[in-house]
DNA sequence: GCCGGTCAAGGTCTT
DNA sequence: AAGACCTTGACCGGC
């Protein structure tokens, strides 16, 4: 079991997730943005094997617009030293890795355009885990997409376009059940027709399931991950109190966490922790996981 | 320097 | 039909 957080450290001062407003691009400020949230994701990297969080989930933006045709330098090329260096270092330290692309990435969209932006989005991300020269183990996460009022259609629709995506998106690419639309039940589905491997969401399951445990939906949903794939991902959060449905905490429950641990630990997962306070949190949790025997 | 409006991209729900 | 929300920070222009 590995325990890790997404995207930003809250201590350190550094930022790999920088970016730039459209209209301000040139290649200079591209190539200097990219140059430092690479720098940046190696400091947190850093900081991170020192603190055993192996496990980390790297923002989108970490190569700004790459998806866009705005964008004309040879990132992989140009940064191919620095890329690799990165990759290098994550493999010696045995980290896992993440990417999760955003709410745009909508593959069972009608809109024919809309569906080849979300592919070129997968493209770029796969493209980047490529870059560092990380195995297939290291996933990119996205939901399943709308309904559009005909849910049993719009599956249908993310069938037929998951069928046209190349080999490099797929073997990374996995569904993560989502709190509105599509429960682990609507994901498993996709998983019997297609294969792919179901993220399971701790958070989303509890706004919206089938009236399955969440030990029983997790232990489907690690059912899905094959030897390829590694180790099933989950992403865990607790709901914030007096808030909306949904809402992630602030600071992680550690009760709430420490009864997860316990009603799962015939099982084994890497946690993303989906909690505002960053690594902070990642730090408790571990702790716990560490005293549950759960992480040696 | 600081503040607040704004930012490539979608879909759903509320008003 | 239009606006809020999701989730969130970082950018950027205006003071």
């Amino acid at each position: 079991m590995k325990i890790g957080y997404p995207c930003i450290n809250t201590m350190l001062g550094c930022c790999a997730n920088r970016t730039f407003r459209l209209s301000s691009y040139s290649p200079a400020r591209f190539v200097d943005t990219v140059h430092s949230n690479l720098d940046a994701l190696r400091q947190i990297l850093e900081y991170n094997v020192a603190q055993k969080l192996l496990f980390f989930r790297i923002s989108s933006c970490i190569i700004p617009f790459a998806s866009h045709d705005v964008v004309t330098v040879d990132w992989r090329a140009f940064f191919a030293p620095k890329l690799k260096s990165l990759g290098d270092y994550i493999r010696a330290h045995n980290i896992r890795i993440s990417m999760h692309p955003d709410q745009f990435v909508v593959l069972n969209s009608p809109h024919e355009h809309i569906v080849e932006n979300s592919v070129r989005e997968l493209v770029y991300h796969a493209s980047f885990l490529d870059s560092l020269g990380l195995d297939t183990t290291h996933k990119m996460q996205i939901h399943g997409g709308g309904a559009y009022g005909d849910k049993p259609q719009a599956l249908q629709r993310f069938i037929t376009t998951y069928k046209r995506l190349s080999t490099e998106v797929t073997q990374r690419l996995v569904i993560e059940n989502d709190e509105r639309i599509y429960s682990v039940q609507d994901c498993l589905f996709l998983y019997r027709e297609l294969g792919i491997p179901l993220l399971f969401d701790v958070l989303h399951h509890e706004c919206l399931n089938n009236g399955e445990s969440v030990a029983e939906a997790l232990a489907q949903a690690l059912q899905t991950w094959n030897e390829k794939d590694g180790i099933g991902m989950i992403d865990y959060s607790s709901q914030a109190p007096q808030a909306k449905r949904g809402k992630h905490i602030q600071s992680l429950d550690e009760n709430h966490f420490r009864m997860f641990l316990e009603t799962t630990r015939h099982l084994d997962f890497d946690i993303m922790l989906e909690v505002k306070d960053k690594q902070e949190s990642a730090l408790k949790a571990l702790k716990i996981a560490q005293d549950l025997k759960r992480i040696i």
